[in-house]
DNA sequence: AATCGGTTCAACCGCCCTCAT
DNA sequence: GATGAGGGCGGTTGAACCGAT
């Protein structure tokens, strides 16, 4: 046997709160703490709500730290820079900005901060501060959709991405993986940290350069294979193609390396990859 | 003042993982 | 080990709001 029903669906209360239902909540909550208990909390404070819609009028609105209000430019980078990170987990998103809720993120994200950020990208042209704050890159020369006749080939857009301000780590460079679509490659044009962590929408699959079989050698980003490769270019210290199977994904990798001698390099990953499939 | 279309955001839905039974 | 509720989460909905006409 597992646990009791939840609650009674039939007869508890459904659609916006009162006045009244948000102050019993607020005076039950404050006094005697949720208890580990949402399911049971309702009948003990005299609400006729189901538990977990009082669990989230608490979450998402009753809370005292909850931080109402517009979100700051500050807040915008970091959503930005998190949600190019890891995708749409809001919650682990909310966790670094105090007094917001993975609600509250979530409605910022899909109503305004898309538009703004997709407004920027069909100018091709971020602002010099915007790229300050090391939350989005300048974005350049994106190329047009691939033609309708060739749909079956893995797509990569170009972003050439400008670190020379504030980057730091490389953590935030990627490209809002959503509005991409298919594919993506990225060049940078400056020395690389010295901790390579990558982080993709996906950060359960790839998380290390190791896992694409690539390791740091003097401050460049070198693929396993190196000593094989052929060299097609004088810039090109190595160039390689590689498949790499992500075990227990389900789901493939085309991984292209390129270590150039200025400091450079490049991967593309396919349509697959990008999209988790 | 009325209407309409777009936007916002609180609330719900449904899924998944954890854990008590 | 099997079952099923609790908790948490992301996606979606729809009422309220707002601005343009």
């Amino acid at each position: 046997m597992g646990r009791a029903p939840c609650c009674d669906k039939a007869n508890v209360k459904r659609g916006p709160w009162s006045p009244e239902e948000d102050a019993t909540l607020k005076n039950y909550v404050e006094v005697h703490g949720t208890g580990g208990n949402w399911i049971a909390l309702p009948q003990k404070a005299g609400l006729k709500r189901c538990g977990k819609s009082c669990r989230l009028r608490w979450l998402n609105y009753l809370r005292p730290d909850i931080k109402h209000g517009g979100f700051t430019e500050e807040e915008d980078n970091i959503i930005c820079t998190l949600y190019s990170q890891m995708g749409s987990r809001w919650s682990l998103i909310a966790s670094q900005l105090p007094g917001r809720t993975d609600n509250d993120v979530k409605n910022y994200w899909n109503t305004k901060l898309k538009k703004k950020l997709l407004a920027g990208k069909s100018g091709f042209n971020i602002s010099k501060s915007t790229i300050n704050n090391g939350c989005v890159p300048a974005y350049t020369n994106i190329p047009t959709q691939p033609a309708a006749s060739q749909p079956c080939l893995p797509y990569a857009e170009t972003y050439n991405l400008d670190y020379s301000t504030s980057q730091s780590h490389i953590s935030t460079p990627f490209p809002i993986l959503s509005d991409v679509g298919c594919g993506f490659s990225v060049i940078s044009t400056q020395n690389l940290p010295l901790d390579p962590v990558m982080h993709f929408s996906r950060p359960d699959a790839v998380t290390h350069l190791s896992q694409l079989g690539a390791t740091l050698e003097n401050n460049h980003i070198v693929t396993s294979s190196r000593e094989g490769s052929s060299i097609s270019d004088s810039n090109y210290l190595a160039t390689e193609s590689k498949s790499v199977s992500m075990p227990g994904n389900g789901y493939h990798v085309e991984y292209t390396g390129n270590i150039l001698m200025d400091d450079q390099f490049s991967y593309e990953f396919s349509y697959e990859f990008v999209n988790g499939i």
